[in-house]
DNA sequence: GTTGAATTGGACTTCTCAGTCCAGATCTGA
DNA sequence: TCAGATCTGGACTGAGAAGTCCAATTCAAC
């Protein structure tokens, strides 16, 4: 016991993270950078590991792989958080789009997506445990804060709120992601990341913002 | 000469096509269902050629692969046919989501844009090539109407039809796409498909419709 | 027909990679 | 200090795939 609180204190840098979870953080770089076809090898290397550890811990290749995607599940869940709910509509929906173009359309985050894409070719199952951890959860929360906002009387989807969340989280993500997937990255400078938030935010308002008052 | 035109009417099965347009044809069909891992024996196999056909057509995969996207690049344009540009915009609009709902977005043709996802990860010349020749194509012809249309009075994008295009082809694609990619796949039956077309039409036109008529 | 070019099938080489095996080193808990 | 578990590195197996080679066949043009 007194031993186990000096092992606490001084970890050997091979300890600061469980082997486990060191590999799995290389296996998601690797798999991120070079695709499903990165060999065992590789992976190996990257966590600084032997490759019969990664057999011992995951089996095989598709099991590592499989456990990295359930790992990095609650990573891309969309950042909707709280603070922003209690904004008013045109605000809130700017910063969602703001926070979109800081965080989520980096090449880095595109790239797990694009991996995700690949995967789910191969493992069909992957595709749907993705998208029900990331993309559904992001949607629904956005609908449910917009049906909110209706009774408020603040907004107006004419009863589709679902329908109008997959709009506007379309408008954000649309034709930039579709370039990024294929590759064509262009640093977006920041006034530009402003303009497309409140250009989508606008939009947004114009068409599902309340009958009398326009937006 | 006499002997040619007997030729042209009594074709054998393998003349109906050239043997490139076959295994173009084949290739490409075996590389979206299969990915770029497809081996160049399977491929051999589905165009009814022999692998030493392959090679003396095409020299090697990565180059048979980038002739077969090229051969691709047509087909891939979208469909904003002459004869919609005549029509009201609520229309033509509901037009252009109605083609996308009905053909492209079937399981087979969104598979081709996976693979361009995948094969622009390993060979990144191919996603800018397959992006100029394919989407960009289509929002710049649906930005160019959007500017005539301007020009008449019927449309007003506050100065940036390129911009409130993609917006159009996002709200459009959207969600949609994003579930295609991942597998996930639901028969869109055609009230649904009417339904969303009319939706992303009114949403634009709501946002984007001339100030004083309302749509 | 005849000739030159293209096609065929199938064996062959070379390479890469998933997964295994093992003997020695290292870590961990008492 | 010791014993059991775990990790290491490196050799090894087996499978699958890219690309080559070649002798026999088919095709196309005169």
């Amino acid at each position: 016991m007194s031993r186990q609180s000096s092992n606490a204190l001084q970890l050997t840098p091979s300890q600061l993270l469980s082997a486990k979870a060191r590999i799995l953080e290389s296996a998601a770089e690797m798999f991120r950078s070079h695709g499903y076809d990165v060999s065992m090898d590789a992976i190996a290397t990257a966590a600084n590991v032997s490759k019969q550890t990664l057999y011992n811990q995951f089996g095989s290749k598709e099991d590592l792989f499989k456990a990295m995607i359930a790992d990095r599940a609650a990573v891309m869940r969309a950042p909707l958080n709280a603070s922003a709910l209690e904004r008013y509509p045109r605000d809130m929906l700017a910063d969602v789009a703001r926070q979109y173009y800081q965080h989520a359309c980096s090449e880095h985050e595109v790239g797990y997506y694009r991996m995700m894409i690949g995967a789910s070719q191969q493992f069909p199952e992957i595709g749907r445990a993705y998208y029900e951890a990331g993309p559904k959860q992001t949607v629904e929360a956005l609908a449910q804060w917009i049906t909110r906002e209706e009774r408020l009387g603040r907004l107006d989807t004419g009863g589709d709120p679902l329908m109008a969340a997959e709009h506007f989280l379309s408008l954000v993500t649309g034709q930039i992601e579709a370039r990024g997937l294929l590759g064509l990255w262009s640093e977006m400078p920041p006034a530009e990341m402003e303009r497309r938030a409140r250009f989508c935010a606008d939009v947004f308002m114009r068409a599902f913002g309340p009958r009398r008052l326009m937006g």
